[in-house]
DNA sequence: ACTTATGTTAACCCAATATTAAGGCGTTAC
DNA sequence: GTAACGCCTTAATATTGGGTTAACATAAGT
């Protein structure tokens, strides 16, 4: 289970939207504020300093983007993740969000269930970005990882596993912990197949990350 | 903070607010121009090539929206960002504005901070923009892309596809993702219509630009 | 020692992607 | 008006490389 010990800000001039949006996070136990225009939105962040914000694209006297760049240019605040509300196909404007630093976008119509995923990954991005202590650092973004300095990409599964463990180092992760997270309930594989994936992460990490906990599982740790 | 070294252009009839404007922008550090008219306007654009134009929509003569139409059409140009100034909420002539090439406009009465702030925003956007120039670099207002120093003309769908990827170099963007942001939530279409716009960017491009993250996406890099 | 859990390797499989060609549709040129 | 062209999409086919497996090796616990 995920921490629900977020804040989250939305932001956004129709009501309704508001009303549903917060009330859909709100129900999954998130502590949610919301604000009617950009400008009333910078000056929540700046108050409360949420750990995600939404924003709506389309909004009167200052749009989405721009509320979005200038939270972006706050330096002097902890920068929450931003992601857009996306009415429908204007489709081309959206590009030009996630160039104002965005880190994604919620199209509508909004699906309760599709927007809580959404918020739980996001919000997963961030407990990994804080803790990036480690000589290895993941980035979700480029679904590549720093090791020793240098950006090596990683095929899907290896990322996923190397991304789930060092997400929270020294925690032991079980072998059914680790199917289950990353190959979900249904799909069936080997035993083996974990270590492999295992082995090619330690090929390329070099052996002293990933550390076996014979009967229990596998831990991420700092060299 | 922001980098200040950017050329300014301001373009007015009335003494009055051509003053007023370029005092306030000139005393937080930028190099500001001016001009009387539409005519004299686009003269100074060509000599100055300013990285922003603010143009009064009410003119004699050339009206702000004519002025811009052909600094659009300067196709020799860097092209710049361009803001109007409109008298009072007439905001349909803002919309008209906006049309005719501006990407933003501000409203009279001028509030300072507000003035600075959005000429700000404005100015990130350009750096947002400038940031992701590599070896290829991507005009929006021409719809052209500059390969290895010759402009080419891209169909829309290849362009936007390559607008998209190059603005985050290193980002990998899902299927799904390039999906919602160049073709929109309601139309659908098969999943090899991205492989074939990707084929066709590789073409032009050469294989070195766009990498496939086999299960995940596309991203762009530098060769 | 024996037993069980994990490590290692290489071969195999297949879904994801690449490639190519052809058809539809709107726009331009004649 | 219609021929020609360019763009987008689709469908059919080829190819690739990540993921998995299986067989065997080694290490740890009793």
């Amino acid at each position: 289970m995920i921490n629900k010990d977020y804040t989250l800000l939305i932001i956004d001039d129709e009501e309704d939207i508001l009303d549903f949006v917060s009330y859909n996070l709100k129900k999954e136990g998130y502590k949610v504020f919301t604000a009617n225009n950009g400008i009333e939105g910078v000056e929540m962040v700046k108050k409360i300093t949420p750990n995600l914000v939404i924003i709506d694209l389309m909004m009167p006297e200052m749009d989405g983007i721009e509320t979005c760049q200038i939270i972006r240019n706050e330096l002097n605040i902890e920068q929450p993740v931003i992601t857009f509300l996306s009415s429908r196909s204007e489709d081309y404007s959206q590009i030009a969000g996630l160039k104002a630093g965005a880190d994604d976008y919620i199209s509508k119509p909004i699906r309760p269930r599709l927007l809580i995923n959404k918020v739980e990954s996001l919000l997963r991005r961030i407990s990994v970005e804080k803790k990036s202590s480690t000589s290895i650092s993941v980035n979700r973004e480029k679904y590549t990882v720093k090791i020793h300095g240098t950006d090596t990409i990683l095929p899907k599964k290896e990322f996923e596993l190397l991304d789930l463990l060092s997400s929270k180092p020294g925690k032991v992760y079980t072998r059914d912990q680790i199917m289950n997270l990353i190959w979900g309930n249904e799909t069936i594989v080997g035993e083996r197949t974990i270590d492999v994936h295992i082995r090619k992460l330690r090929e390329k990490l070099g052996n002293s990350y990933i550390r076996t906990i014979k009967g229990v599982g596998y831990t991420f740790e700092e060299a």
